[in-house]
RNA sequence: GCGGGUGUAGCUCAGUGGUAGAGCUCCAGCUUCCCAAGCUGGCUAUGUGGGUUCGAUUCCCAUCACCCGCUCCA
């Protein structure tokens, strides 16, 4: 994560916090004893803007592209998918303590940090073993960089990935692991799709689903959490095809934030350097939000080449060559993969929403200006009198036909318009003492404060139509 | 996992080795009726588990959670 002078200072992540657990979008996980670290739970609020997201997603990613199918695979997978996959060898941080002043490195990082300082450019220590690792480090001398110590423990492998248990008993047999990423069960399913929806390259498989991975450090509220939800979509095409569908998703997926209301110097597309990419990876780019802490990655979109599928045709057997029916070609796809995070890209439209106004009079007014297909609430039916409950009830009923509605009579009527501002309704319909005369109701923006007067059956043609995005 | 800090109502904060207090929020009633009005009433708290003590929210220990740094990459 790169850090930035240029990082929001109107709001905290504090702010963003509360208002999200003060509101009903996002509660610490098993409160009541005394919390679960880095456990978030969605409230009624939070689960409607989330579901939001990922339709948003799903509509842009495969309903509207000529291209993309979906598909939902299972959280427990045979493990012999992670031992393709290098999730159980490779996936996993390379962690020695310094015995003298207990602090913790990567040994990988020091070995790293140790050939550019000495100019040693061959040096590459991610396809090490631990023994070599170790025994690199003793070779040269390599010291802690804390206290100038040479006093390592061994290095300890942490495994990224949850264990659990198929069957009744803990016997290691049916040691299983939930997924760390959803990729997997798109491409071990790659036969399958290709097959029965009779696709011809190129084309996607899209997923959203839960993924698992026990890191060392989460934090960030929802930014780093240790189960989280993903948007991926493996895209296949030919060889040499690969760098084309690359600039093509990294565009798509670059507007798709910004028809959602992104601000556009909220986000930066940053290109990995070459030293910085896999070695499978021929190119990648994030794309990256200026959340309160900085510039956090939000997609990562891969260049993947034929990694994966030839890793799992080398390890299963099985045959992952395409038939090219225009030139008769046997290949193995090419894989471009935009990868997102649902619960960061959560947080990353909250914040970028988020907004605080100072009013005549020296009020203060907290609104989410959240596009309204991403509002949790469409509108909000409010009536001016209690006295009129019966026939705000009944434009509630109306309403809640077509889309997510609030109803609220409780207080005065600024106070509602506050309440519905923090939690971003977008559309305030009020009824008054006319209505039951002129069939009318008044619809308030969130953003302009604007009132206009409708007829309550144009009510919902009205919200929909500014629904699009 | 390591180092430093914090833990009292939904929120922000008081306070005390002996009955826990305010403001805001929320709820109900009256009133008002298009941008947090007013009045009246009401709900709600010492993170958890031990110990010292006649008695602990306060002192001690442990634990858990959160915040700040080291570690990441969706």
């Amino acid at each position: 994560m790169a850090t930035d002078s240029a990082k929001p200072e109107w709001y905290t992540m504090d702010q963003i916090v509360s208002l999200c657990k003060g509101r009903g979008f996002v509660y610490p996980g098993s409160e009541i004893y005394g919390g679960l670290a880095n456990s978030w739970d969605y409230g009624p609020l939070g689960v409607e803007f989330k579901n939001n997201i990922k339709r948003a997603w799903w509509r842009k990613f495969v309903q509207e592209s000529p291209y993309n199918v979906g598909m939902d695979a299972a959280i427990l997978m045979n493990p012999e998918t992670w031992v393709a996959s290098g999730h159980v060898g490779g996936f996993s941080d390379p962690l020695m303590d310094c015995k003298s002043c207990r602090a913790r490195f990567r040994a990988d990082k020091l070995i790293e940090d140790y050939a550019q300082e000495n100019g040693l450019t061959d040096i590459h220590p991610d396809g090490w073993s631990n023994a070599d690792m170790e025994a690199y480090i003793k070779e040269k001398g390599i010291v802690c960089p804390e206290c100038g110590g040479s006093n390592f423990t061994g290095i300890r492998k942490f495994n990224l990935m949850f264990k659990t248990f198929q069957g009744v008993t803990e016997d290691s047999a049916s040691e299983l692991y939930l997924r760390p990423e959803t990729a997997q069960g798109i491409f071990v399913n790659f036969k399958n799709v290709l097959r029965t929806t009779r696709r011809k390259l190129p084309f996607g498989i899209a997923q959203i689903g839960k993924s698992f991975r026990n890191e060392i450090t989460p934090g960030n509220f929802i930014f780093r959490i240790r189960e989280f939800e993903q948007m991926e979509l493996e895209f296949f095409c030919a060889p040499g095809t690969d760098l084309e569908w690359y600039a093509y998703w990294k565009e798509y997926c670059h507007n798709f934030l910004l028809s959602l209301g992104m601000k556009d110097d909220s986000v930066r597309l940053r290109e990995h350097e070459q030293e910085e990419l896999s070695h499978y990876s021929k190119g990648t780019t994030d794309i990256e939000f200026m959340f309160p802490f900085g510039w956090g990655e939000l997609w990562g979109i891969a260049d993947r080449t034929d990694f994966d599928l030839k890793s799992h045709a080398d390890h299963s057997g099985e045959n992952f060559e395409y038939m090219d029916p225009f030139t008769n070609e046997k290949f193995i796809p090419y894989c471009v993969e935009p990868s997102l995070g649902a619960d960061r890209i959560a947080l990353a439209f909250l914040c970028n929403a988020y907004d605080e106004q100072e009013l005549d009079g020296g009020d203060k007014r907290t609104v989410l200006h959240l596009h309204p297909a991403l509002a949790p609430y469409k509108c909000a039916v409010l009536p001016l009198s209690k006295k009129l409950s019966a026939q705000a009830q009944a434009v509630y009923t109306a309403l809640s036909n077509r889309f997510m509605v609030d109803y609220d009579e409780t207080g005065s009527i600024g106070k509602r318009y506050r309440r519905e501002d923090e939690i971003g309704t977008p559309y305030c319909v009020t009824i008054d003492f006319d209505t039951e005369n002129d069939g009318c109701a008044t619809v308030r923006d969130r953003d302009t404060m604007e009132q206009v007067r409708l007829p309550i059956d144009e009510l919902s043609a009205y919200i929909e139509a500014r629904l699009e995005f």
